[in-house]
DNA sequence: TCAGAATAGTCAGATTCTTGACTAGAAGGA
DNA sequence: TCCTTCTAGTCAAGAATCTGACTATTCTGA
């Protein structure tokens, strides 16, 4: 039951359309929730029947028509009720870890280029995160702009991306070096 | 797809039961993977019924009778195939940041108090992986064990993990820090 | 100029995951 | 002695998520 909140927390601070959202909830971005444009159409076309999101056509010259939402007073105040409940515990799900916990028995080449990839694809989102981040503060220091900022929730939620996004590459790195060591270890013990 | 070879990947080295994959797989531990009993036993039936895993009626005295699976040599062809292919990317969902989405728009003392207990609990997992860590690479340091170590597929996850639950603690105490610094910083501004 | 990407969505179907309940005996603590 | 937890599972139903396809128009790069 989350989705719907998460939708309505991107949903506060400006109006957005089911598009916008999509791309906010992309691959590329993604730094509070993941989901499909499949799944946040479906969601929106609820949470307007609900009343707890307002939606407004927009309509353009060169581009298709749109339609833009925000979140209404129900819809923060749906949101306020999930935000006093317990947050469930989240969970690492990672394909790559599934390999890596077998990397004793599968071809560490593979696992190697894999850890490569992730690594870039995290560094880029380094830099996606860190361009986001300083775009938010403008001239403060992050320490000012976190102490009198006023939209500081986004930013909260892209320094976690960012940490995440840190680790993932570092780990990738340390653990494809790691691999190439022991090729380079195993090579050396049974030459030729 | 991924859950069957996360179960072949816990089914590698040893034998295990249902049960015990359930109590790897559950909140506690979760370095690589998580699922609910449900599932895992609804897997580890197919995976038998497909040859991916071999299972042994183990009788015991005090103890209500148990089945203990491993993966066969096709089981490790699939998690061989599964590791050739492409990963995706691995997403963050979690209730407890799009909470903090909406930080300018909820209370800020519920906030904090989820996020110190989240920071409690990650506490808890860095303890308990530290713990598995130093078993799993005994007497050696870790760059020694992850040379010549056999089995370092667990490590590594484990690392994974570690690191993930690191981030995870200091982000919740500096989230927690700067929303209380917010509630001084607005009471001071309009005392009463 | 022509292919491909971007904008702006929608639909159906399958798979996966979660919630909740239920059985049953043994061990451990108050 | 009784209550709870631990071991060792199973079943059904519902919610959430993913895969894949499909419609249109417009802008952009080779």
């Amino acid at each position: 039951m989350a989705l719907r909140h998460a939708v309505l927390a991107a949903l506060l601070d400006e109006e957005r359309s089911g598009y916008q959202l999509a791309k906010a909830f992309d691959v590329g971005v993604a730094n509070f929730w993941h989901a499909l444009p499949q799944q946040l159409y479906a969601e929106l076309t609820k949470l307007e029947r609900e009343g707890l999101v307002a939606g407004r056509e927009v309509v353009q010259e060169t581009r298709p028509n749109k339609r833009v939402f925000q979140a209404t007073e129900a819809g923060l105040a749906e949101l306020r009720e999930f935000t006093a409940a317990a947050s469930k515990p989240s969970f690492i799900r990672d394909d790559l870890l599934v390999k890596v916990q077998g990397a004793d028995h599968v071809d560490s080449g593979q696992l190697i280029e894999q850890l490569g990839e992730r690594a870039t694809a995290a560094e880029a989102k380094i830099e996606l995160f860190s361009a986001l981040l300083h775009q938010m503060r403008g001239d403060e220091s992050e320490d000012e702009f976190l102490l009198d900022g006023e939209r500081i929730g986004p930013y909260l939620t892209c320094l976690r991306g960012l940490a995440f996004e840190r680790d993932n590459r570092d780990w990738c790195r340390r653990i494809a070096d790691v691999l190439r060591a022991r090729q380079a270890a195993a090579l050396s013990h049974r030459p030729g």
